[in-house]
DNA sequence: ACAAAAGTGTTGGCTGTACACCCATGC
DNA sequence: GCATGGGTGTACAGCCAACACTTTTGT
């Protein structure tokens, strides 16, 4: 069989960036390093793709792995390849975000692999170019989230729109007038109202909603609008 | 020195998907492959990285390897990596994408290279998963033009109002109101209108523009609205 | 004079924003 | 009854699509 180099070789990571929200605060989930060097540094989640192994189903398996999840929201986002990013060898690194709830994670696999949540603003120094790749996701998460209605991805089935809202406000760090924020998330008809209300966080309380995942799924390559016109950040 | 394993290398190519524009076709860079399986038959520019070059730095090379150009518009697409995506051994390829004025392109080393512009219409079967890769810059392309100030790239210095909308025609495939398009495109405050006319397309004529290089790289972020709210397509 | 492309004006509807106000309930 | 968060109503501004019209000039 035809051959095309003899170079030395170059090594093919997949790192994933998995953000999540438990209702009150965006996360981002972090595991410990467990080789040499920098053994027991704050790290993404991250592998070496196998032999006769998709990029995506690598990005898959390594959060399984870590999170025993499956059928997560899972996007590549940019690949990093720097000469020396990593100082072992050189390696490429294709990155990928994931937004998942926090709450169905299990907790056990966490224990398992020592991988912890952080709030966003508490995020500790990352081995490598880790740190760029957290920020890289965190923009284009902005940019997607202005336009596209991915953040239902982090919430459980049922939620309220305060809570949505909350969700909104950490990742665009600014505030959102409620009233009109109401008004346009009801407007999209992406929500299907219940007869329950979550009392745990007002007197009056505040109904839950389910997603239309139909309408969800149709609606999400249309351009919406979710936040103002402002550049986020 | 540490190593992390001793797997089955993996090969790590840049693929470059170069769009042009000549003032009245949208276009796209091919080349003959050179090496066997699949010699002769159409492909992007692709080559292997370097074992200490940077990504970024190996597309740049490609590009001005085949077109003469440095400084181009260039960005990371996508990295695509099925395990049988080349026949020939494993590789994954991290492609990029370019927007370039056809007119400033060098034709000698194109001749050297044997590579061809295509209108869009008339792309004829790639190699690999080229077609697709194709396909996904053109959706990133028509996204991300449909909010930010890409599409001057393609143009050359002086350019006329109607060239483009021509060109903004071309990568929505669908026309455009002349009359709408003039006010928001003037409006946006991005182009220095010149003394001189282009007569060559009517005869009243039409006059040139510039683009306010300042204003274009501060408005580059902002998000902007130069086509309709309708889905691409 | 006329055709053909370039460019200006005008309108009405939709959408986003700001902000005042009412609602439900536990204390 | 009052504080607190949830939710509705209203009013104004800006933007955009649609379409009528004028301007320029080669033939």
């Amino acid at each position: 069989m035809v051959k095309y180099s003899t170079e030395k070789p170059i090594l093919v990571a997949v790192d994933c960036i998995v953000f999540g929200y438990d209702g009150e605060d965006v996360k981002l989930l972090l595991i410990k390093r467990a080789i040499k060097p920098l053994k027991d540094q704050w790290s993404l989640m991250g592998g070496f793709i196998g032999h006769n192994e998709d990029l995506d189903d690598a990005a898959q398996r390594i959060l399984l792995q870590l999170t025993g999840l499956k059928n997560v929201y899972l996007e590549q986002l940019h690949t990093f390849g720097k000469p020396d990013r990593d100082p072992v060898e050189r390696t490429i690194s294709v990155t990928y975000f994931s937004l998942i709830d926090i709450n169905k994670y299990s907790k056990q696999i966490n224990d398992i692999y020592h991988a912890e949540w952080f709030k966003l603003s508490e995020t500790p120094t990352l081995i490598f170019d880790h740190g760029m790749m957290v920020k890289t996701a965190m923009e284009k998460i902005r940019y997607q989230a202005a336009l596209h209605p991915i953040l239902f991805e982090l919430l459980p089935k049922k939620f309220t729109i305060p809570q949505l809202q909350n969700l909104y406000e950490q990742v665009y760090d600014m505030p959102i007038d409620n009233r009109n924020f109401i008004r346009k998330i009801t407007a999209s008809g992406l929500l299907i109202k219940q007869e329950e209300k979550d009392k745990s966080s007002s007197k009056r309380g505040a109904f839950y909603f389910k997603l239309d995942k139909h309408k969800h799924k149709a609606q999400f390559k249309s351009f919406l609008n979710f936040v103002g016109k402002r550049t986020p950040g």
